[in-house]
DNA sequence: TGTACATCAGTGAACGCGCGTTCACTGATGTAC
DNA sequence: TGTACATCAGTGAACGCGCGTTCACTGATGTAC
């Protein structure tokens, strides 16, 4: 029967929400639409009342996973001077927790290879998601000129999705951790090394 | 009707080779066995006279494109000093080439996020296959001891997998051109860069 | 404010489709004498 | 070396299944008077 605006609106939001976790976990392709409107405690033919096509689904529910890691790593952030901001941006990313819940985690990591291959307004709201990571670095590399702080963080932003689909790959958890902490040592080594190397120097 | 058994070997030859290529393309779930065996001149019933499932092909077929992207970097370098081979292996793998032809490039990059839920068999191919890159690097970080070199060779791996991932779902080619660049600037940075700094120092 | 009617969110059955997998069948290859 | 038979690579039809999508139906919500 017919629902209420307010929980038209609500019904959408747990959608999107229950599509963005289904999509990390399982990949697009293998999350399919039934299980998933079950999983928002309904069944699946109600979904295109909301939705035109999975593809816009995926779309929003991309957004949606993007926009909560960013949101929550700028709130890891906040506060903290630009140096100890970008260890603790590594520190999460990196972590055997981010590594182990692909659910909440980082949508380019979880599904990348997938992304590639989806429809164009995805893609471009994938690349809007990246951007925006890359930014939450590129403004704390204040020892260096916009340009290449930009170009050091893409860098860096791409180390990190990297290190993070391989440590998921890794059967062995020991070779896991250690792509993980690879990846660590070698950002925050750039991110500090500079610094100590120019000391040395002068 | 029956094969010689040469014509055997060849034909599965064959469909591991249109698989490596089809799963880089389309993806795992995105390529169906029919057409598969369609594009190796085959018809679907057959293909259980060769593997016992779609699982054991996808290990086969990410094995083989692990091996062959490997040996091409591998003969790219050959005969190259160390820094000029890392130099090449960097600007081929970060290449927009290497970012247009999925199908004969780097299984990592076009399946990532699919491997990461592959089964454990493949997954641990696609593990050596990463591990076995990355050594192609670290043999040539002369400058660092064993332990550090792997090290920064698995970041470096990460970062190239990572940015030609990105730069795959980047509709914009400006975007995507940045990303291969910025992640060859931080790379070759890192290995002459230090060396450069050192001088300075000293 | 109360009534009559149109709207539409959600249900559950059904659609065609391509998937991985199985199987009876074929005829050339391989084996045994 | 030649013959008789077993093997099995490849064919093409068929299997059940879950997929994305459609649709007639329901009844509470929203709208118009």
């Amino acid at each position: 029967m017919r629902r209420s605006r307010a929980d038209t609106v609500k019904t959408r939001e747990t959608i999107v929400g229950a599509a963005a976790e289904e999509f990390r976990r399982q990949g697009i392709a293998g999350a399919g639409l039934a299980r998933l409107m079950a999983e928002a405690g309904l069944t699946h033919g109600g979904f295109y009342r909301h939705f035109a096509s999975k593809d816009q689904l995926v779309e929003e529910a991309c957004h949606r996973a993007m926009l909560s890691v960013s949101d929550a790593l700028d709130r890891a952030m906040s506060g903290k001077p630009p140096e100890k901001a970008l260890a603790t941006l590594v520190g999460n990313y990196l972590s055997t927790d981010h590594r182990d819940r692909s659910e909440t985690g980082c949508a380019l990591a979880a599904l990348g290879s997938e992304l590639a291959r989806a429809d164009l307004k995805t893609r471009e709201t994938a690349t809007k998601g990246f951007l925006r990571f890359a930014q939450l670095i590129a403004q704390r590399l204040k020892h260096l000129s916009p340009r290449k702080a930009e170009s050091e963080a893409m860098a860096a932003a791409a180390t990190m999705i990297g290190a993070l689909t391989i440590a998921r790959i890794a059967t062995d958890k020991r070779i896991s951790s250690s792509i993980l902490s690879s990846a660590r040592a070698h950002l925050l080594g750039t991110i500090r090394g500079r610094r100590r190397r120019r000391r040395v120097a002068t």
